[in-house]
DNA sequence: TTCGCATCCAACTAATTCAATAGAATTAAT
DNA sequence: ATTAATTCTATTGAATTAGTTGGATGCGAA
């Protein structure tokens, strides 16, 4: 179980351009923050401004920002522009509907896991997502 | 992000062995009643032996037992007969640690969501998964 | 207007993983 | 011995992933 590069990459990409704020950011300066072969962040840019999370000029300096604040974008919202709904089997989508799912014992305890990671990813917003600064274990301050 | 099928037959399969109780249950049988083709099966049973979850004589009329209570065996132990340890993303297995990853803004989150999942997936136990049989939306009993 | 730069867009490919198959060797009950 | 089951090794075919290539388009500066 694995999470495809295009997320990750989409996740890193998107938190530069959220942290270049109204300025706008372009691809090349993307690409070099955060390492993601240029021609390849083409497409993952195309994935998200199709998901409509992000929107720029066209044209030589354009840059793109947000289209909407980065505490009302979550991981899911992402996600999402890459892959289609999270579906860890696939019975989970009702075109996909197993035969033996009436007499299947492990249906619900993947429809539950589904869920509750579903909802894991809706719950995290682009905003929370920063570098941690501790590098050894945390020191806890006397008071 | 999907579950390979080797944990879902395999779940599928351990839940026929443990409802075989003390008497046991053959290959042949476990893949008829589970749809789950033989020769695939031949490779999910050495999986799951290899991890200590079942065992058996061999020879003609062996038949699979689990090796400790159903409520004893996690979901996550069975997924680790197939998969190394969980990791959403290859940073989190040390060997593969990424270069920029001190200034990763998206590092921790993984780990978080990693470490939430891993831990579901170990507090389900096989003795919980059962067939729902109610179809239709559940009816309250007036009491 | 022509050049350079950057995006936009579609097709392609190389590599890897996944799911399944095939066949021979081994084991043990009858 | 025969039979029925497992065990082990190797291979295959399909699907997916990750990334590339090449060209069209749009804008601004020289």
């Amino acid at each position: 179980m694995k999470i495809n590069k295009k997320v990750r990459y989409g996740l890193r990409a998107m938190t530069e351009i959220r942290d270049s704020h109204q300025i706008g950011i372009l691809q090349k300066q993307i690409s070099e923050n955060q390492s993601i072969p240029l021609n390849f962040l083409d497409s993952i840019i195309t994935g998200l401004r199709n998901a409509n999370l992000i929107t720029n000029y066209s044209g030589k300096s354009s840059g793109y920002i947000l289209t909407r604040s980065a505490k009302e974008i979550s991981v899911y919202d992402i996600y999402c522009a890459f892959e289609p709904e999270l579906a860890l089997v696939n019975c989970i989508c009702e075109s996909n509907e197993c035969k033996h799912a009436n007499m299947c014992t492990t249906k619900d305890y993947w429809f539950e896991l589904n869920n509750q990671i579903k909802q894991m990813m809706k719950n995290a917003y682009l905003d929370t997502l920063i570098v941690n600064e501790n590098k050894g274990p945390t020191k806890i301050k006397a008071h």
